[in-house]
DNA sequence: ATACTCGCCTTAATCGTTTAAGTCGAGCCG
DNA sequence: CGGCTCGACTTAAACGATTAAGGCGAGTAT
């Protein structure tokens, strides 16, 4: 009896402990698909390209799993809904149209994602994490990036640094131009002009860090610090500068954008800007939470603080034998 | 008409055309819960611990990637089952019972993990990654751990070390179980006595190695090499070689059971034990599929290879001014 | 005593799909 | 020509929960 197990109707005391000793007895379960097909079905969905695996990206796996327990604790399970390449309208279209959740999550959002657009023709609810494609209105939580970059960038130019080069994550991902301008606008501030030369896209990835690090040491004047769009990316830094006799701190400074756990291990450890990935995690299926409950509500977007972690990749630059 | 969608049933061309308009005119989408009322739900779930974050581990978070591909291709999608502290029998129960998933993956197995015994009970199929708990009959992919651990323990030897210390993860995975067989057997072969006080066991978590590998330098005669059951453990173990002055391969070597990817980027390069985590989850989709459609089948344990990736944190043991 | 309210229980419609069963001609064979 | 088969289409039962609506008896007001 559905009024006993959801607390609606009025139900006679004695009827509710005969109920639940029947349930007891039986071991019923109340089965989900049938609960859905009326109501809700209590479930947040997440769509994720499979194809290189974006969940194992650390990055990602950390919201999620910060996702995930905020989602839990409000009674919802998350489903992961895998994108093949190039699926991504087809795929998040089925899901959003076949109800397969109340709403929906788009993590690591690019700037003409496929998936926002199927989730907004589709009209359900879903929110974006770290900005939503132009012209999509939608809940958003963000970490301030652009605000972290200003900060590591700050701490650079305070160390003394000026030639301070740039590795951006691809720049169809929303977060590299909010990198951008935190970068743009510490030079800006401190009368250091910007040279577009100390700028470099990467693709994602160790081994686009490394090789754009390369690039930038191979430069007739390479820089004397840098600031990486992400920690991946500076790890693979760390790797091209290491492998070119130079020592990580002393005679070139790194920032890292992220601060994965790892970050604080590396040799020298990481100084990076650590972008608090759980909370971003959980505010994101509280406001998703809200959406599904309210869709109408107007719509804030959310900035969590980011806060640089100060360790020994970077130091006050050192006159170079030149 | 179902009969189109599902390419059931005898349909004359001209309908099915009409049908097939009507779909794309309409913008139908088959509602999911509806789907799964009478048949499959064409989900497998995963249950997982998020009161610390159980996704948050790379490990666990690649295993989940290659599950989420293969899972995929065969039409399904992946729920996570979150789990709050001590709550893992009545939430599995509750998927299960539901039938919110057709079969369940069950990662990082305990040796009494409340999971299993719930999918057991509710006579699920379900399979288990490396392992599964005494008792319990059901398909099992697992990294060939053991082997791995002797491989490394082999190249050890093979290097002139006999002081080789285990850092072990936590007693009650069935991995643990595991690494300490190889490291029994390489011992073994070789015909060098375990000694017992130089195996000991640490929590998860960089932390735990850290102060592991502190408890074993504070020996008195400390080990010349270090098996780390987990990469995590090892990284905590290289920041204590390091914090007390030794050098890691030089003075000490040290071996990571894991390779995750930033095992290759630390200082020095960590030697590790490739697992094929992501193979690992392919197969694991790959088998519950299998016993989805046919729940009787016999039931035979898969072990993939793993392949030691020596780097630099291993070399011959040196002597030491004692 | 009649009517009305109120609490509790029962019944049945509903959600959207699948699929077994039934219908209806057309073609074929004896 | 009657009976059969067979393909193509239609109908309706089933899945398992939720929930609006209806029923029933006891208590209360008039």
């Amino acid at each position: 009896m559905s009024y006993v197990i959801n607390g609606t109707g009025s139900v006679a005391e004695i009827t509710r402990e005969r109920v639940l000793a029947a349930i007891a007895e039986l071991r019923y379960q109340p089965r989900h698909a049938a609960r859905s097909l009326r109501g809700a079905s209590r479930t947040m969905g997440i769509p994720l390209g499979v194809a290189p695996g974006q969940l194992a990206d650390p990055v990602v796996a950390e919201v999620i799993a910060g996702f995930a327990a905020a989602a839990a604790q409000r009674g919802y399970d998350v489903l992961l809904i895998p994108i093949g390449s190039g699926d991504d309208l087809a795929a998040c279209a089925r899901a959003a149209g076949g109800a397969r959740a109340d709403g929906f999550a788009v993590l690591d959002v690019r700037s003409d994602d496929e998936r926002v657009i199927a989730l907004a023709e589709a009209g359900v609810p879903y929110v974006c994490a770290g900005g939503a494609p132009d012209g999509y209105a939608c809940p958003i939580v963000q970490c301030d990036v652009a605000g972290g970059a200003e900060q590591a960038m700050r701490h650079l130019l305070a160390l003394g640094h000026r030639a301070i080069a740039l590795i951006q994550a691809p720049g169809d991902r929303l977060s590299s131009d909010a990198c951008f301008a935190g970068y743009a606008t510490a030079l800006g501030v401190a009368h250091v002009p910007l040279d577009p030369s100390l700028v470099v896209e990467a693709g994602s990835g160790e081994a686009h860090g490394y090789l754009a690090m390369q690039e930038l040491l191979s430069a007739e004047a390479p820089p004397t610090a840098v600031l990486a769009g992400s920690d991946e990316l500076a790890f693979g830094a760390m790797h091209a500068i290491r492998e070119a006799g130079w020592r990580i701190g002393d005679d070139i400074s790194l920032v890292g954008l992220d601060d994965v756990p790892l970050a604080a291990h590396v040799e020298p450890p990481l100084t990076a800007v650590r972008q608090p990935r759980a909370a971003l995690g959980s505010r994101l299926a509280m406001v998703l939470d809200a959406c599904i409950r309210a869709p109408d509500a107007p719509i804030t977007p959310i900035t969590l603080d980011t806060r640089l972690m100060i360790r020994r990749s970077t130091a006050p630059p050192t006159a170079r034998i030149g």
